[in-house]
DNA sequence: CTCGGGTACTGTATCGATTCAGAGCCGTTA
DNA sequence: TAACGGCTCTGAATCGATACAGTACCCGAG
């Protein structure tokens, strides 16, 4: 039998009212009171007042929801991702709020449809929206607030939305390796199919590619090639299975083992472009001289690894999504940040060799 | 104004109770009539019973808690963690709840003490325990079980505990590479001190050692040396000020750099071996032939890395974490789980050279 | 002596569901 | 035909708190 407010109440013969209020509203009661209350709280292992109770009578979960596929591995293993989780959890514990991670299998509509409706939340976040398209719709109904980090475009007005300019900060990478003459570029992208496959693949128009971020990534770099003048066909495109290391070191064996060897990899993550990097080292090649190498995020080991790269405010991105789900400003134009990025040059890119 | 359960029985001028059987209990009304009650939720936009008016009338949350400290970075950056909250995810997905992730800041007790008060959840995990010992008492007064992966032995009887065996593990690490011949050694660990350091320190007794982890498997070393007729005052103790790879490899930077180089690093986890291996690199050292190099955990770079180390079951161990917390066993033998460990040898260790 | 105003506390409605005893109703069986 | 059981559905109690209107009392000003 476990002690409630009631239990503190009938025991001192106050009001329940007075027990709330010497939790939450101390300059309600006289502090001899208080302390009366919270000693006998103490007396009866009474541990304050009950989350969930509170929860209900005032109408707010004091949680965030994040959407998470089934394999934690899969998201937690990119430092972009675990920076911009960082970045949420500190808007949500200024607010005290924590985080739901809420996991999704994406197999099974029903149970999706159930967690998501289960989950006693404020609202919810959902980054790398790929797969989760289709439970933006059971949020809405629910009337709770959402933020993506995706397609500002495709988001209804009722989004809310932090993203990045994808293609201008692509588009500034490909200006980049250009202007060091390489023209025997590849570009390596995860998610630039459906399915999963490491290697070479044959993308005739990549405005039609289905995953946003890989679209307009990989769309950025071709606006580079074409203001160029080169041709969007003498590009190869990579795909990787996953955003990881090692499948960036497979998917880009074919560019770098096949006769015309390409000499500058655009990758669409630094995660991917760390394992180019890995590839060159075990073909002995050199980055930045016998192949140029650019990734995208600037993670912290990017700089370690002398990586030229797209500097992305990941942690500001989580935090501005956390402001943004917390106080759902009601001008449209507030309910759509777009942040800066930069470039950074480092060792990994250079003059392409005579 | 949102719909709820009395909106739609008013509706159709049937009971709340009816309502809610519609959803909850499909088999205690008739098929037509919950098709009707549907719909016109359906109709009305209403998402199905609300999830903290349910938990409260139900008593149960429907969500675990884990603790993290304010830099969810620091945690999440570490494969091993990233496993064990895998497996504890999956434990918690089977049976319909979700993870609730606590941030502490460590320095504001009272802050802390509130979050921990406010989380809604059937339960919490405690896992990389050190900080958090101040936490378990708050917890145990709210009545809810808590689930740590550390000392067996501090924990009391109330608390669920998934452990292996720290010292056995690294002894026979340690055995295994004073079987080639090594004598000097270095241990490399994070948490030797208190304090945020790095490099080497004067261990003079291990057994003082004020972090769990840390202690046994430095001590599980100590045990193999002593074994073999060694002395601990002959070991070479190294602090890294995290658990990271550059940490590791500034740490062994000493013991690489000096005249009597170590031939025989053992790191207490993979992510510091993995800097160790980094360290080698840098000074053209070959790993299992100049330097031989141990971790702990085995997660998967360490197999890409040919490192010599101890697996531990963490997704497992996350799993039965989860399991344990939601099934609370009063069985007190089924209340603390050992998990098995195996020595993998790889080729970053070898014999010592003459 | 009354009135205004503040302080300290009480009582009740409410948040949105679940649960459970029980009420009708209908068909079966002795 | 009465008793019984099964199927649907209802009504009221309950989960544990918070919010708000209202009461009692005290103090100083008029």
């Amino acid at each position: 039998m476990k002690a409630t407010l009631q239990t503190i109440a009938d025991e001192l013969g106050v009001s329940r009212s007075t027990v709330s209020n010497a939790y939450s509203r101390p300059d309600q009661l006289s502090p001899e009171l208080r302390e009366r209350i919270l000693e006998t709280a103490q007396r009866l292992g009474y541990a304050g007042p009950n989350p969930t109770a509170r929860s209900l009578r005032r109408g707010r979960a004091g949680a965030l929801g994040v959407l998470f596929t089934g394999n934690l591995s899969h998201a937690f293993n990119d430092p972009y991702a675990v920076q911009f989780l960082t970045g949420l959890a500190s808007a949500a514990e200024q607010r005290q709020t924590s985080l739901l991670l809420v996991p999704l299998s994406l197999d099974e509509p029903e149970a999706d449809a159930a967690a998501l409706n289960e989950a006693a939340v404020d609202g919810f976040c959902v980054y790398c929206a790929s797969g989760f398209r289709g439970s933006l719709d059971i949020i809405h109904r629910r009337g709770l607030p959402v933020v993506t980090t995706e397609n500002p475009a495709e988001a209804g007005p009722e989004s809310l939305v932090v993203s990045i300019d994808e293609r201008g900060a692509t588009r500034a990478i490909g200006d980049h390796v250009l202007g060091f003459g390489h023209r025997r570029l590849a570009v390596l992208s995860d998610y630039v199919l459906t399915e999963r496959y490491t290697g070479p693949v044959s993308v005739a128009d990549p405005e039609q590619l289905q995953y946003y971020i890989s679209r307009e990534r990989i769309c950025g770099v071709k606006d580079a090639l074409v203001a160029a003048g080169g041709s969007w066909s003498d590009m190869l495109v990579l795909n990787a299975e996953a955003n990881s290391r090692t499948a960036g070191a497979a998917a880009v064996a074919y560019a770098l083992d096949r006769a015309e060897r390409a000499t500058a990899i655009v990758a669409c993550t630094d995660v991917l472009a760390l394992g180019v990097l890995d590839a060159l080292a075990t073909r002995g090649l050199r980055p930045g001289r016998d192949v140029s190498v650019t990734g995208f995020d600037d993670i912290p080991e990017a700089a370690d690894a002398g990586l030229t790269t797209v500097r992305q405010p990941s942690t500001d991105k989580g935090r501005i999504a956390g402001e943004l789900l917390l106080d759902s400003p009601e001008d449209p134009a507030r309910r759509h940040v777009v942040l800066p990025t930069s470039l950074v040059v480092r060792a990994s890119t250079g003059p392409v060799q005579p």
